[in-house]
DNA sequence: GCCGTTTTCGGCCCGACTGTTTTCAGTCG
């Protein structure tokens, strides 16, 4: 049993203990939970290496539960789990994804109207029955209906950080099979759109038949949708449809292309092959019976007369265009960046040590690392208050001179007020190195109230950054309600930079937004909004949000050298 | 159920918001 595994079942565990009213320990559970899934390697293995010991070492984690934890490796069952769990045999997974449904209300639901399932709710909430029941009313009711909407709307399709991970491990093991060639992720994943529907595969293999009998019986298959000897179809355990294609190595490239779309990116590349008088298809470019490309993507895009366009710019919206005109932009690339901006630690709601974080950026190649911790609005995450801000910069200073390749800039994370004032005050602002602004709360306020606010705070002189500027979080959370173009204008005007914010929740702002900012000329950072060490590898998705919205390395101010970065910002003197 | 430069027992992040109430319970971050 995996880490994810063992972390849902901790989780479960605390919300069924929530419904009994237990005391304390459903936050145990939780906190564990949380620390399972930071590790970066499996418990499983943790225990092999160094027993029980090696389990309990994970912070949050004591006796109990790491006991439990080895039932749940060894066994693959939790007596004690199954037990709770029969006291309220509900989708848990599933209804406390429905926003503001949390334990009590779901035990209330079962124990009244004995609902144990979205639709059963949903059933309930449309006859009216469920505004009978004691601490609900009409409003709850119509809130339960709003929320079930809107999880229909985005069932089906995996967040992009959900997707990647998981594609690259079975890429990964498709590699090792005898005869495997070549490998390669297509699909809406290789053009890292946001949310995937399904995973696409091209494997070039001597061997097709071995490839396809690995793919069937990899532990996460639930469900063989076909296997054939150059199309497969997996269901995983996680929802997800896996399509796996063996081709032929002269059609690879012209496959891919295929395969990576999107489908109209694809249709309009089919267009401008009949103009020319040629075919395009999965196999090659043709003239007549003759096989012009097909081996790679960039001779199918040279046949066609364009140069090669990544796959992030293939959505048909100007791409073609643009690579005709020789227009297309220089985008970011992979490597590009220098610096991530916003970073949290252990001194709020992150779970490392301001050192650890700056060691972590250092062997990820980084050159600088922003430390932005909450501030003390943000009460839950034990936000800093002036004083507290002032501490880690002297505990900065100090690492500063000790540390080599790595700069550590002060700054944080500065909670905007509901009327756009900012929660610190400004003379300790001024000693920051890098001051990111954002919206924690007063999610609701009228469009007009909202871009007010927001514009208001990036007119701080100090407030060098607008963190996460749509506050959205894919799929569990609508962006609040603000009118980007006046934001962007704002930037514009103030020289505040707008952050593309790579934590995969969040990919915020979003591509399209992305690539009105750099239309309008406003420069933009990529950060990974780390709560832990992991959590410094999400520029990856900072990156492609960034490509996916047609940003240069040149718009984007942490490619720059700290010296150089640290002068483009607008209170830099 | 976890944890300890206040404690091996007795604490456990806490304020805002919402919708239900008439003083509060539940959820969220």
């Amino acid at each position: 049993m995996n880490n994810a595994e063992i972390a849902r079942i901790m989780r479960e565990i605390a919300i069924l203990l929530d419904m009994e009213e237990v005391q304390f320990k459903p936050r145990a559970y939780e906190k564990a939970a949380y620390a399972i899934e930071a590790l970066d390697q499996p418990v499983a293995e943790m225990y092999r290496q160094g027993g029980m010991k090696a389990i309990e070492s994970i912070p949050g984690v004591g006796k109990n539960i790491a006991e439990k934890i080895l039932t749940l490796i060894e066994t693959g069952r939790l007596p004690y789990y199954e037990d709770l769990k029969q006291k309220t045999p509900v989708d848990l997974a599933n209804l406390t994804a429905i926003e503001g449904l949390g334990p009590k209300m779901i035990k209330a639901l079962y124990d009244h109207l004995g609902i144990k399932t979205v639709e059963e709710l949903e059933k309930a909430a449309q006859e009216g029955k469920i505004r009978h029941l004691p601490h609900f009313g009409e409003k709850s009711e119509q809130k339960i209906l709003k929320g079930i909407a809107f999880l229909k709307k985005s069932s089906g399709r995996f967040p992009l950080g959900v997707a990647l991970p998981l594609v690259l491990e079975i890429e990964g093991r498709l590699q090792k099979i005898k005869g495997v060639k070549q490998v390669a992720v297509a699909g809406s994943i290789r053009r890292r759109k946001e949310t995937i529907g399904d995973a696409d595969i091209l494997v070039v293999s001597s061997q097709p038949d071995l490839v396809m009998d690995v793919l069937v019986k990899m532990p996460e298959v639930v469900l063989i949708h076909g296997k054939g000897h150059t199309k497969s179809s997996v269901k995983l355990n996680n929802g997800m449809d896996v399509d796996v294609r063996v081709v032929e190595e002269q059609s690879f490239g012209a496959a891919l292309n295929y395969f990576t779309g999107s489908k109209d990116h694809d249709i309009a590349l089919r267009r401008i092959a009949q103009e020319k008088n040629l075919k395009l298809n999965e196999y090659g470019v043709y003239r007549g019976e003759k096989v012009l490309a097909g081996v790679t993507e960039a001779e199918v895009y040279e046949a066609l007369g364009l140069p090669y366009i990544p796959p992030e710019l293939r959505e048909n919206s100007g791409e073609i265009e643009a690579a005709i005109a020789g227009k297309l932009p220089d985008l970011i690339d992979y490597d590009d960046l220098k610096g991530d901006l916003q970073t949290q630690t252990n001194w709020t709601d992150g779970s490392n040590s301001i050192e650890e974080m700056a060691q972590e950026a250092k062997r990820l190649g980084l050159e600088y690392i922003a430390i932005t911790d909450h501030t003390k609005s943000l009460a839950m995450t034990g936000g800093s208050d002036e004083k507290k801000l002032q501490q880690q910069m002297a505990v900065i200073d100090e690492l500063n001179k000790k540390l080599r390749g790595i700069t550590i800039l002060k700054g944080a994370e500065v909670n905007i007020n509901k009327d756009g004032t900012l929660d610190i005050a400004d003379d300790t602002l001024a000693k920051l190195d890098v001051v990111g602004v954002a919206v924690h709360s007063h999610f609701s306020l009228s469009r007009e109230d909202m871009t007010r606010r927001v514009i208001r705070a990036m007119e701080n002189p100090h407030a060098d950054i607008l963190f996460h500027p749509t506050g959205r979080l894919i799929q569990k959370r609508e962006p609040y309600d603000i009118d980007i173009d006046e934001v962007i204008k704002a930037a514009k005007r103030t020289g505040t930079v707008l952050e593309i914010d790579g934590y995969p929740d969040r990919l915020d702002l979003k591509d399209e937004h992305v690539r009105k900012a750099v239309e309008a000329g406003v420069k933009l950072v990529i950060d990974t909004d780390a709560h832990n060490v992991n959590h410094l590898s999400f520029l990856h998705y900072g990156i492609a949000t960034a490509r996916r919205g047609w940003a240069k390395k040149s718009d984007i101010l942490n490619t720059k050298s700290l010296k150089e970065f640290i002068k483009s910002l607008k209170d830099a003197r």
